[in-house]
DNA sequence: GGGAGACATCGACGCTCGTCGATGTCCGGG
DNA sequence: CCCGGACATCGACGAGCGTCGATGTCTCCC
């Protein structure tokens, strides 16, 4: 019997925006696959950052066209560097990308 | 010329297992919409730090069922509490898994 | 107790996505 | 020059996802 009208505040704090929030969907759709969150991680914590598909494609049991699509959509969503070597091509993470995903959920993270 | 041998070291950094992958990439896949991810804004933006659903369903040009459809998807990720008072039932995020996701990325956005 | 409102569930439709085999493109070596 | 290897692209198939209308369940009030 307190306040039979309104269910509650209706939406005070300011959300965020339906733009916005296609962005961000588009990075997090990026990241929300087993394979891809498992190449993000092998190719962070190679030693020296990078690492040529070669090496990648050997590490799942998937064909080399899923490996290379899978690339494809990280290195598009700007999540990993492309960068051919000769005969071989070299991708590594842009370490700023994820800090910046990181962010995201820090400030959704504090109270107010 | 320094190592034709090898194209490059094959991964030596312990990686994200493949059970671990399919955890975070369910969460992620949670999130990675933009209808949820502006329903998470704006229950964590709201000064009580829930909202109930009939508040959500305005903010949105959807049907109700989809909005509860896409409250249940962030509930049984575990992103959100759900508590029901009477005839109108409150969504609050849950905080400490919004921390894991961010932590997940700083972890990854570190060099070494 | 009957009715109205808030929210969840169900079944179905269209669209996107992950995966594959096959083929194309580019580079280096014999 | 031509062949072989590394990687990208293409076309197709099956599965999963977002959305909807219709219906069900529960609670409060008259």
């Amino acid at each position: 019997m307190s306040d039979p009208a309104a269910c509650c505040t209706p939406l005070t704090g300011t959300a965020m925006s339906a733009e916005r929030a296609e962005e961000v969907a588009g990075l997090l759709k990026a990241l929300a696959d087993p394979v891809r969150l498992r190449l993000v991680s092998l190719i962070a914590g190679s030693d020296t950052g990078e690492a040529c598909v070669c090496d990648l494609n050997a590490a799942f049991d998937l064909t080399q066209a899923t490996i290379s699509h899978h690339l494809k959509v990280l290195h598009t969503a700007g999540l990993l560097d492309r960068e051919k070597r000769g005969v071989w091509v070299y991708y590594a993470v842009r370490r700023e990308a994820l800090a910046a995903v990181a962010g995201l959920f820090d400030a959704a993270a504090v109270p107010a």
